[in-house]
DNA sequence: TTAGATTACGAACGTTCGTCTGCTTTTGGC
DNA sequence: GCCAAAAGCAGACGAACGTTCGTAATCTAA
């Protein structure tokens, strides 16, 4: 039938199959998404979707590391120039902010979080990781800000992640059900009290 | 075959339906919940479920109906005690992680406000109309608060009811995705910090 | 006592789900 | 140029989906 891709080709479908779950995702969530719908969309058959991962969990999978692999080329990425401490927490959240006010997009892995949250397996352990790896991150960066007195030597590492995590799921919920073009702006105001630069 | 119940009994099934499909829905999410699930767990007949209903769409809404019923009747129910202001505001954002808390419940609300934050149709409309009177709720008192002196004269409304919910979901996804036994513990300090006694 | 709703049933509808089985075509290394 | 490996297709599988029948049993009201 159609002419047959290379083998840089047939690993871009791979990658096609997965942007196209993950837009799926977005919308439907993970359970949401369809081996059914992606074949349609794709105009392949189910197989040659279902093939590329063997299981519709794998899939799954799939789609979360693609989220978490574009979230850390995003967000931490951009501030590792950041000097240590408060101004790269400060740099990290804003990115994150940002990246989710472009098109409403929300954060993919909050969203799963909430999804998943009473399911248990291998989806739900993939996200746990996913973001304990984040607050690892963001632990770390708060204990280096106290040690080098940029925040009060009081401080509650775990409150202090605690309350940002809610500055970031807050701002989810503002721009992806509310629509609140305001959202950017009330989330870095709260950004600022919580880590003064 | 099995008796008739009365009608007072014939609407405790519409009630015993909507429990379970709640539990149901907590678990899976909205859309998770199924006909056949349901029939088999109350060992009714599929047509016997939906036949309160007439579609998924309507037991859809029914359940969110059911939750925010309990969720009035748990949180700002018990406020009404409390004096207007950040001492009400304290109160019903108080019962609210404690209602969180319970057996890791998290929010029903917010967790389908997520499920359903790209998916236009009644049900998020029906979200978005009870979480609207939730913020009009919580803007009420922070006004009368800021009008007697209780908040500081500068104060947001909007900003304060944003980070009034950022801890709130963060506080759902600590006890529903991470069993963190501590949720409370620092949601209830921020608490404090936003609203001072 | 009777008539009309109401309630729930069993059974089937057509659709979609995830998965699997052959089969054909293409690819990459020899 | 050849050949195993891989990619993809068509199609079918059983199961589950939401919905809709016709019917039997029950309740309410006249």
């Amino acid at each position: 039938m159609s002419p047959r891709k290379s083998v840089t080709e047939t690993a871009a479908t791979r990658t096609r199959i997965l942007e196209c779950a993950l837009a799926s995702a977005s919308a439907d969530g993970l359970e949401g998404v369809t081996i059914g719908r992606l074949a349609a969309e794709l105009e392949m058959s189910k197989a040659g979707v279902i093939g590329h991962f063997g299981t519709k969990e794998a899939l799954q999978l799939a789609v979360l590391d693609t989220a978490v692999d574009r979230f850390v080329q995003r967000v931490p990425a951009r501030a590792v120039g950041a000097r240590p401490g408060t101004e790269r927490l400060a740099r990290a959240f804003g990115e994150w902010i940002d990246y989710m006010a472009e098109d409403g997009r929300g954060c993919f892995l909050t969203s799963v979080g909430t999804e998943f949250d009473d399911r248990p397996g291998p989806v739900r352990d993939a996200v746990i990781a996913a973001l304990s790896r984040w607050s690892a991150y963001v632990l770390d960066e708060i204990r280096t800000a106290v040690d080098s007195g940029e925040l009060p030597q009081d401080t509650d590492p775990d409150q202090l992640a605690f309350e940002l995590d809610g500055v970031v799921l807050a701002t989810a919920q503002a721009v992806r059900l509310h629509h609140d073009p305001l959202a950017t702006t009330r989330a870095r105001r709260t950004l600022a009290r919580l880590l003064p630069s």
